[in-house]
DNA sequence: CGGAATCCCGCAAGATACTG
DNA sequence: CAGTATCTTGCGGGATTCCG
């Protein structure tokens, strides 16, 4: 985007800008990704991620559970049963937005010994 | 993932799930991405950055751009000149992670209704 | 089992002011 | 022009406790 001029190309990118950044919203936050993963394979229930993902705790399952659900990544399945049993089950959507990540991921695999790299010159000439 | 065994394939899907997450974790922040895009049609000046971003103060400007530096995406040029004159070009890796946001933005894109639609009945519903 | 409620803390980020 | 230095605040996220 060329920042001196104000035509319509720095429009179309600025908003450009702001859809990547609503995804990224959507999907950071530190388990988001983790959770969306877990399920990936069929339901998945509550104590089963709480054991199944590594250091998360009980509030932040839960509140990481209650956002996908709420932007339709996840739906929520109450079984009445006694004791009670929720499942959590992937939406095409979600399947969808795990397809497009995995671009970024081979990018990241590329890349991540250049990154490496990169930061290493950087500390050590700066220091 | 299944979470009830334990074999490779959780490893390798926690692997994945690590790898994205450096990848967002880089690119997370407020400002990576606004900043990246306004440098990929060419070397772009701070203050241009800085008027160009809309809302970024001069503090976040500089730590995003050496944190962008340090790990290889951006190089900084300084021409020794008086006034100082700077310059930040993306380097092809940037490059190619911006190609691999594309298809994020694209999903956002194509799913931005729905995930309204999804939040709105969610609100409505629990409320 | 699957949560909700409460308390607490560190860090990302804003505001403001000064400088080579 | 292109930064650095401080001070301050908001909020993501951890720990703990209680509940249907």
């Amino acid at each position: 985007m060329s920042l001196r001029n104000t035509d319509v190309s720095a429009e179309v990118e600025h908003e450009a800008t702001c859809t990547v950044l609503q995804v990224l919203e959507r999907v950071s936050g530190k388990w988001s990704i983790g959770i969306l993963l877990a399920a990936m394979n069929g339901p998945v229930r509550f104590t089963e991620l709480e054991r199944g993902i590594n250091g998360i705790s009980r509030r932040m399952l839960t509140l990481t559970l209650r956002n996908l659900e709420r932007d339709g990544l996840l739906t929520r399945t109450v079984y009445p049963t006694v004791p009670p049993k929720v499942e959590y089950t992937v939406t095409e959507m979600a399947r969808e937005l795990y397809d497009s990540l995995r671009s970024l991921t081979a990018w990241a695999e590329r890349n991540l010994d250049t990154i490496a790299t990169a930061r290493h010159t950087y500390d050590t000439a700066k220091r």
